[in-house]
DNA sequence: TATATACAGAACAATATGTTTGTTATATTA
DNA sequence: TAATATAACAAACATATTGTTCTGTATATA
């Protein structure tokens, strides 16, 4: 791929991580992202068809970077400075969060915090799709199976949402508990 | 309140109403109303400053109105046809989505079903610590109050998405029963 | 009937959109 | 290094939206 073009697309997600932060997405305009990342007009267009493709490709590179980090857990622990490797992965995606995703954590805790977490959300369920529903790890129950990993899903998101809210008051290891105390009656 | 006035704030709920089952909220555009109403231009701005402002006072009025008829449950029951007085306060709003408010529904299943599902949440949650909280019905566990209340008003709308989105192929009894299976754990 | 006010219609400057055209700068490759 | 390809730029464009201001008309309320 060719320099420029990297460049540029970096400095068009920059640009529109920053004007994330603090405008609400509906008031961001393409042009406040132009004259932000400092391009030409025609720039913007030949990368990005509108603002929601924009945003849409923004939120693939952050939440499937740190979705497919996770998929691999625990085999591989990667360059993490994981404690044990006996730590759930849902510890594993709140420390990533915590240290290395600066970006994801600004978005996911700004006003416009759920267009991201339906996206974080989305990526979430295919993990736990092959965590849980794929390894059997479901407590049988009355419940459907799509019902079951929905409801494991959003309860990991809000979780996340609610931890944030509060501006990450507790470790990634009190909500890790939290969360599999919330749900412990219906995984193995 | 002139009538002329309620008239034509109808108009522009009817009219915002049907472009969001159309489009994506961000598409429509305040011209757009004023065309859909048929209304002038001035008499918008005199009733809404913004499109968001509109947004807000639908929503207040939708979900306002659902939740405060489910507040005084199961003690006043209203002129809705409840099987009996025994009826979870769930399933008496799932009824209500589907038997009474079609407006509703239909936002809550449009693609912009995020935004209406949050308020729909910040509006439930006044319901469950009313009914669970305040009642001390909540389970005692490890888990902060407030974690637990949210846990459990997220848990109903995201069951209520559920529903929606495989087009509320369950009854509302089987629907209550799934969610409450999911939470028994944790009230009593 | 008299008075108040909600609405309509037109016009406005300012801004945003998406596209086109020609030019310059910079990668890639041979 | 030189040749070629292409990414980025700048300027201009028609079109649409926004929020406001003005004047005149219609319709509530008292």
């Amino acid at each position: 791929m060719d320099r420029r073009q990297k460049k540029t697309r970096e400095a068009i997600f920059a640009a529109f991580t920053a004007l994330l932060s603090e405008k609400n997405y509906n008031q961001i305009s393409v042009q406040d992202i132009i004259d932000t990342a400092d391009i030409g007009r025609t720039t913007f267009y030949t990368h990005f068809e509108t603002k929601d493709f924009l945003l849409k490709d923004l939120c693939e590179e952050l939440f499937g970077h740190i979705i497919e980090t996770a998929m691999g857990f625990p085999q591989g622990h990667y360059h993490c400075n994981c404690a044990s490797a006996d730590d759930s992965v849902f510890l594993h995606l709140l420390r990533h969060l915590q240290e290395n995703d600066r970006n994801i954590l600004e978005l996911l805790s700004s006003q416009n915090n759920e267009i991201f977490l339906r996206y974080f959300k989305s990526n979430l369920k295919r993990l736990i799709i092959t965590q849980y529903a794929d390894k059997g790890l479901l407590k049988d129950s009355s419940l459907p199976e799509d019902y079951l990993v929905n409801h494991i899903t959003s309860s990991f998101v809000e979780t996340v949402d609610w931890w944030l809210s509060r501006d990450m008051k507790e470790s990634p290891e009190i909500i890790t508990e939290y969360y599999l105390e919330s749900i412990k009656y219906l995984v193995n």
